[in-house]
DNA sequence: TACTAAATTGTAATGATTATAATTTAGGTT
DNA sequence: AACCTAAATTATAATCATTACAATTTAGTA
């Protein structure tokens, strides 16, 4: 009951079920903070002792490949995740590097396909200051979510 | 006479003209299918050997600083540079991996600035399958530029 | 021409991601 | 319900982009 709808969506993509999977799943549709595979990792490791790094990365790239998730390369760091859900993108402040969802759709996708390309994905990133750290300027500490 | 152009970039923003900050900038003037740092310094290093890897990503991190250069994360892999021009997006095919610029602009910055976050950089980012792949789909060769 | 802060260089370190190979398991079949 | 097999998981090692560091050189000013 707890996992069903994670089961369902990997049913309906005819991939294997495996607690590793749901859990990362779960992990991803409860944190919408845009976590990095390490973190995802470290968090779901915890309850999952055994739980290794590859299978994390292996996971990640198949809910990918199925469409069940995003990836974001906004910070130029590392690959963000995001549970897929209705298009939207992505605000990264360069002072808190938090990273804020902006739920818009780009309409000028049609010139893109006017020029005989397949779109697939849409990813559009805005980097600036954002509203909190416009505020209170003073505000130093670097808190990355 | 050469470089002149460059020199002119780099006085207006006050920083250093150096040699290698002018290669750099001349490579990327003249390369505008979004190199890699790597792609730069092995490219220059050829007739500048004593150029070293570091001095390429210092360059390259100060020209963004100073809004000079793009960079690109479309790939997820590595980061891409583009000299700035008028404001452009990209498509990447997950086919041959180019990386082609579509020349359009996003409307909807105002929706982010509506909500309070100041934008100082936009990417928009389109993955599919491009014209060309579309054409020939037998071709299995991946180039990358 | 001399001075100094900044830039360049080479090397080593870091950190995200991928490759590999052995073990385990999901899910279909007898 | 036990069995099979391809696929998934695991731990470890390797790779590759990027950054840190410290010594040397240089751009631009006095």
């Amino acid at each position: 009951m707890m996992y069903e709808k994670y089961v369902d969506l990997l049913k309906e993509k005819s991939i294997k079920i495996t607690p590793q999977r749901l859990e990362i799943l779960r992990y991803l549709d409860k944190n919408r903070n845009h976590p990095t595979a390490y973190q995802i990792y470290t968090d779901l490791k915890e309850n999952n002792p055994s739980l290794s790094k590859t299978t994390v990365y292996n996971s990640l790239e198949i809910l990918n490949k199925y469409d069940i998730i995003n990836t974001i390369s906004i910070t130029g760091l590392e690959t963000r995740y995001d549970i897929k859900n209705i298009i939207h993108h992505h605000f990264m402040c360069k002072k808190c590097g938090r990273i804020i969802d902006i739920d818009i759709e780009c309409p000028n996708i049609r010139k893109t396909l006017e020029q005989g390309h397949k779109i697939e994905e849409v990813q559009v990133q805005f980097r600036g200051t954002c509203r909190n750290c416009l505020k209170d300027k003073e505000k130093k500490t670097k808190i990355v979510i």
